[in-house]
RNA sequence: UCCGGCGUAGCUCAGCUGGCAGAGCGGGUGGCUGUUAACCACCAUGUCGUAGGUUCGAGUCCUACCGCCGGAGCCA
């Protein structure tokens, strides 16, 4: 017997198959059982009438339970009455597993229930529907790259010093010297995209801030292209091309996924490029206009952030804030010493900063005094240094957070939902 | 680190002014030939986060601690 997919069910209307999978959920009703089946790619109904099927079949359903694995042979048929459509008329079931007591009913739970059920919860639809979008913007992310002609070159996860400052990495034994997990690949994407031109790397990254917001984790997947021969300009460009590109991807092909989260698809239709651009200098002006009482030159914070994206109807990007709240190997902006040639982009509905970056300072001296400026050891960063001493361009690049992308496309309430295993400050199990 | 909220059945929660520990769901048993988070009847469920204190009596009031959730700062 032929082994059919639920996803592809449709191709098999008439014909016996056999379907390997997990009972998701199960009615009764006098001599009849619905079996709802999931087999990863769909869920299928399965009809079990008494009549039907031999006697130990029939009372083998009634010992079913919930997440129980089991195969299932019988006819597709196309059927109104079933919920997805199709449903299968059973002549025989095959139990691998009985699983007794699964954990998570049908009913509500709460979060922290279900967070510390992770490895079971992803059988569940919402998050099976979740992490069916981030693998699509997963791979959208790559194949943009690839389209635009940038090499994967990823970044060393154990780095010997911190981009910006060592208070906020997670400090690792390293043979009995100390390291530390990357916080960003930024620096080693520098001196790739000098090597080849247009470079990405893409793998997590880890934070040791105690941060306890809905917008963070302390392990999360960042995608940082670097350019070389690169303005903000440019930068800009690339950044709303990438957006755009992900958000289209999704919208082809998840919307089943979308509709599962019951997500208002209207206003990611309508974020296309261009994308608003707006300086921080106007963002001041403009939440003074709303009532804020921000300093120009304070960074802006997450009060800041939803009230400059409720403005627009797309993702708007901020650029040229204050240098002296951004890290030190952003390029002061030659028409104004007091500004930094960075941008970041902030999602629309409050989702927050998505994508942070700009143009690198690719003078030597300028970046020493920098360095000197932000109380950063010398020694860790002489190899990036070199970068500057041999062959030095003008370059650009950014980081885009995968989790906060996605928590966006899919309008959720939280980041951790968006990650198969989220770390926070308050979860590493399982 | 700071501010706020919450810890009661497997889960989600109610429990008033201190007076016998509750509901729905889930689980079990039985019924139903089209269920849609099925429905109907019956059954069993407990270290009320922990430790003290006040009181004749504490789930309820007080103190400390622990855990979780959210926000701030910082960031993607």
């Amino acid at each position: 017997m032929q082994r059919a997919r639920v996803s592809q069910i449709s191709a098999y209307e008439n014909e016996a198959v056999e379907i390997r999978g997990w009972l998701y959920n199960m009615r009764s009703s006098g001599k009849l059982h619905f079996l709802q089946i999931r087999d990863g790619t769909g869920i299928i109904q399965a009809v079990v009438f008494e009549n039907d099927v031999p006697a130990k079949v029939y009372a083998a359903c009634g010992e079913l339970s919930q997440e129980s694995s089991l195969i299932v042979r019988g006819t597709v048929r196309r059927e109104p009455r079933s919920p997805q459509g199709y449903e299968m008329g059973v002549t025989d079931i095959e139990v691998v597993q009985h699983a007794a007591d699964y954990p998570i009913t049908p009913k509500e739970h709460g979060v922290g229930f279900l967070m510390a059920h992770r490895h079971l919860w992803l059988r569940s639809s919402r998050p099976h529907a979740i992490l069916r979008i981030r693998s699509e913007v997963v791979k959208a992310c790559r194949d943009f790259m690839d389209e635009q002609g940038f090499t994967l070159i990823d970044a060393p996860i154990f780095t010997p010093a911190a981009c910006e400052g060592t208070s906020t990495l997670f400090e690792v034994d390293y043979f009995g010297d100390k390291a530390y997990l990357t916080q960003s690949g930024q620096l080693y994407s520098e001196a790739a995209a000098l090597a080849f031109g247009k470079v990405y790397c893409f793998g997590p990254t880890f934070r040791a801030e105690k941060s306890k917001t809905r917008r963070h984790l302390t392990e999360f997947w960042m995608i940082e292209p670097e350019m070389a021969y690169c303005d903000l300009a440019e930068d800009m460009t690339v950044a709303e091309a990438l957006v755009a590109y992900v958000i289209k991807r999704v919208l082809d092909n998840r919307s089943a996924e979308l509709e599962v989260l019951q997500r208002d698809t209207g206003l990611l239709q309508k974020a296309t490029p261009p994308f608003p651009r707006i300086s921080y200098t106007e963002a001041i002006e403009l939440l003074h206009e709303r009532g804020s009482d921000i300093q120009w030159g304070a960074d802006l914070g997450g009060d800041d952030e939803t009230i400059l994206s409720a403005e627009f109807d797309r993702p708007v990007l901020v650029h040229r804030y204050p240098r002296q709240v951004k890290a030190f190997y952003m390029k002061t902006d030659p028409s104004d010493e007091r500004l930094a040639l960075c941008v970041d982009m902030l999602a629309p509905e409050g989702y927050g900063e998505i994508i942070g970056g700009g143009q690198r300072e690719d003078d030597l001296h300028v970046l020493e005094e920098r360095l000197t400026e932000h109380a950063l050891p010398r020694e860790p960063f002489e190899w990036y240094l070199d970068l500057r001493r041999y062959g030095s361009v003008p370059h650009a690049g950014f980081g885009m957070g995968i989790e906060r992308v996605v928590a966006w496309l899919c309008g959720l309430h939280h980041v951790r939902e968006t990650i198969p295993f989220p770390r926070t400050l308050s979860r590493l199990y399982p």
